[in-house]
DNA sequence: CAACTATATTTCGATACAGCAATATGCAAG
DNA sequence: CTTGCATATTGCTGTATCGAAATATAGTTG
């Protein structure tokens, strides 16, 4: 495990640390969605769509087709479920042992 | 998946996009080490190893066991190498992309 | 081509956090 | 208790990036 590789998966985490894409992503796991949808479906400011999706296109986890005017996008990379997974998974344990800690004491 | 969730997720999510702190987990994914050790095996500053160190117990994601004067900490959290390992994943197959690509054309 | 809509980009003020250096705390031995 | 080492914390400066607003680009239609 190089540094480079060390500095490259702090890159692709920090694309995942932000509330907004986050949001933008769980939308478009249900399926793929417009700018237009997105922005209805996260209430976030059009430009802002725009950019978070920028910079998740470039990191590959969605990609864009082109639909006439519009621009519809989708979840690009499978790891993108997993990772999500593990996190949700991550925080349900970590809500349990909360949750032990208080039930027994 | 409330918003609350949704930024939980970003959070932890940060908390592994920096690349000191991915080394210091790397270095503990062989075996658990003292903050001395962390320091050699890192190159990095005394202050800031045990400020990154701060930020990882806080999310639980290691732990720290005293033993006289000095401090050993582990990872503590299986879901660390889960995600890890997906995004080492996410890398080769991103990698192996481009080497096709050239590879091709 | 002009007007309209969807999307992308730029600019800007505010905030967050990294690394460094200095300092503080805690434990152990003499 | 004082000295010394391991660790933690604090103050600081610089950089990165967010959201909002404004502006630019691109495709469609008349």
């Amino acid at each position: 495990m190089s540094d480079a590789q060390i500095n490259e998966a702090a890159r692709l985490f920090s694309i995942l640390s932000e509330p907004s894409r986050l949001k933008l992503l769980r939308a478009l796991m249900d399926r793929p969605l417009t700018v237009t949808e997105l922005i209805e479906a996260t209430e976030m400011k059009q430009g802002n769509v725009s950019k978070h999706l920028g910079v998740l296109l470039s990191a590959r986890f969605v990609a864009r087709e082109r639909e006439g005017n519009f621009a519809r996008y989708c979840i690009a990379d499978k790891n993108v479920y997993k990772l999500c997974d593990v996190m949700c998974c991550r925080m349900e344990e970590a809500a349990r042992r909360v949750a032990e800690e208080f039930g027994v004491s």
